[in-house]
RNA sequence: GGGCCGUUAGCUCAGCUGGUAGAGCAGGGGACUCUUAAUCCCAAGGUCAUAGGUUCGAUCCCUAUACGGCCCA
């Protein structure tokens, strides 16, 4: 039959030798090891639900269908116990030779681990209570050729997990709750945004100027109009674009790209939310922010006390909020703001071990004073309001003081979550702003903005007051399964070419 | 880009002071009609990441490279 006592070769290298070899034998004793389909009766998760008071030793007369791959077989002589996998749920059949017969149960026996099958039988539990089907049929639906990983172990090699992913979710089931998590995350999120009245919209991934961020952006070519073409770096010119267009509340969910190297927090590709709001302001986007994030916590994990990478963390509102000044001041010890004297601000970066360059002002020297001594004390939730406008190229000015603007960052466990502010419509102001940067580009900042001419032509037209709001989705999905890498929350991360 | 660490069988890991490698699981053969990391018996499985160097002799020491991880920029 397809049994093949005399194939016998131990070299793992020959493993898909003797399975390649059975697919023959299956196919001369026509059976098609890679089928058309397949109608299974039930799934093994309602299955399970359906038969939880099953008593050990109880047997039912109700037959099921069911169809999965299959991850454990202990063969018993006479009786055999396949364990078949059903998305995230796993049922026994427990195959007998009286009930099969021969035939079927010689087939039973050579379905090798990883193999796609159907199963029909009556459904039991064993008298050592495990809840089973006794199977009349056994179907091979799709024939595994290579070995499963260590099925006690599983598979921990980072770098397989991350290149073979479809491996990884085979041999370690708590991957695959992460990213059921993530997707999970992602439609509540929409969910979220569409009981606010927020449309979700889409914009050019591809763009002729990239901007709305200050980043290095993927270079990529169009053959027909012989033009080069950037991955968007963030889609919010066009987003509000569309304020000036009408469109009073809109999102997007995008992937965007930035050219830069890569580390446990950064991949090249990675996913936010945009949102922009008519009529809103930097405290309306910080309402929406603490709503949503809260909302979207309670949802997916039924508590906002959360525990990260050991560090318990709270994200029962209200939410810190403080200006990066003030925060500033109090970990140097004195009072500084953008209004501090540069020669002060470069003292004290010299003094803290803050690298500076030449060009930059006191908003961007506060800024960086932040980053190296504020950022990564900021645990628990915090709103870090004020922004210098030296470093917020579209955001409005305070009206009381136009040096800052309304514009905060959200910090959780020292790291960056969210950006928002009030929008600079005013494009004049908005031309201003382009054009430093534009001088920071010609300077060698090659992160600085580009002037995007058809951006200011849409402002000229007139953009409601309003306010926009970013949100990582990558660090937000870590946080929430406490993963320590973005590679832990990415299906298929960014990896360099197997050699 | 810099620093540190890692790479041994398909998977998970051992491998002493330098003397060309072991186990468990998976795979092959056999026994077993309630197993569940099943158990028992037998046999097999290696370009020790790659390329150089030192040495009588290198998985082991040295250099470079590739890939990965962590930290820093």
């Amino acid at each position: 039959m397809v049994d093949q006592p005399g194939t016998e070769t131990g070299a793992t290298d020959d493993v898909m030798a003797v399975r390649r070899a059975k697919i023959v034998a299956l196919r001369d004793a026509g059976i098609e090891p890679f089928r058309d389909g397949y109608e299974p009766s039930d799934r093994v998760a309602d299955i399970i639900a359906r038969y939880a008071h099953l008593e050990p030793g109880a047997e039912t007369d109700d037959v099921v269908t069911i169809a999965g791959r299959v991850i454990a077989k202990r063969d018993q002589g006479k009786a055999l116990f396949l364990v078949v996998r059903d998305g995230a749920a796993e049922l026994q059949a427990f195959c007998r030779l009286n009930v099969l017969g021969e035939e079927q149960f010689a087939f039973a026996a050579d379905v090798d681990l990883g193999d796609w099958v159907g199963v029909s039988g009556q459904v039991l539990r064993t008298r050592r209570g495990e809840l089973s089907v006794s199977p009349t049929r056994v179907d091979v639906l799709s024939k595994s050729l290579r070995p499963l990983p260590e099925k006690y172990h599983g598979l921990s090699d980072t770098e397989t997990r991350y290149r073979q992913r479809y491996v990884d979710l085979i041999a370690n089931p708590e991957v695959r709750s992460v990213f059921e998590a993530r997707f999970r995350i992602i439609a509540a999120i929409r969910r979220f945004m569409e009981q606010r009245g927020f449309l979700e919209v889409e914009t050019p991934m591809l763009q002729p100027i990239p901007g709305g961020a200050t980043a290095r952006p993927f270079v990529t070519h169009h053959n027909a109009l012989d033009m080069d073409l950037y991955l968007r770096i963030a889609p919010e010119l066009y987003l509000k674009r569309l304020l000036v267009g009408g469109f009073e509340r809109v999102y997007e969910v995008n992937r965007s790209f930035r050219n830069e190297g890569m580390s446990p927090r950064h991949n090249p590709e990675f996913t936010m939310l945009e949102a922009y709001q008519a009529y809103g302001t930097m405290e309306t986007m910080r309402e929406l922010t603490e709503s949503l994030v809260t909302s979207v916590a309670e949802e997916a994990l039924g508590t906002l006390e959360i525990q990260y990478q050991g560090v318990e963390v709270s994200l029962r509102s209200p939410w810190r909020q403080a200006t990066m000044s003030s925060l500033v001041s109090e970990a140097i010890g004195s009072a500084v703001s953008v209004h501090t004297p540069l020669v002060e601000l470069r003292r004290l970066c010299d003094e803290h071990d803050v690298p500076i360059e030449t060009v930059w002002g006191p908003g961007k020297l506060l800024t960086e004073l932040f980053e190296k001594l504020v950022e990564h004390t900021l645990i628990q939730p915090t709103f870090v309001t004020h922004y210098p406008a030296e470093v917020s190229p579209l955001a409005r000015r305070n009206d009381a003081d136009p040096e800052i603007t309304d514009r905060f960052e959200l910090m959780i466990t020292g790291r960056e979550f969210a950006n928002a502010f009030s929008e600079l419509i005013d494009p004049i102001d908005q031309r201003g702003r382009f054009q430093a940067q534009a001088a920071a580009k010609d300077a060698g900042d090659d992160e600085a903005m580009w002037v995007d001419e058809d951006y200011l032509r849409a402002q000229e037209y007139g953009m409601p007051p309003a306010g926009g709001l970013g949100i990582g989705i990558d660090r937000l999905v870590m946080l929430l399964t406490d993963s320590a890498s973005i590679r832990d929350v990415l299906l298929f991360p960014h990896m360099r070419p197997e050699s």
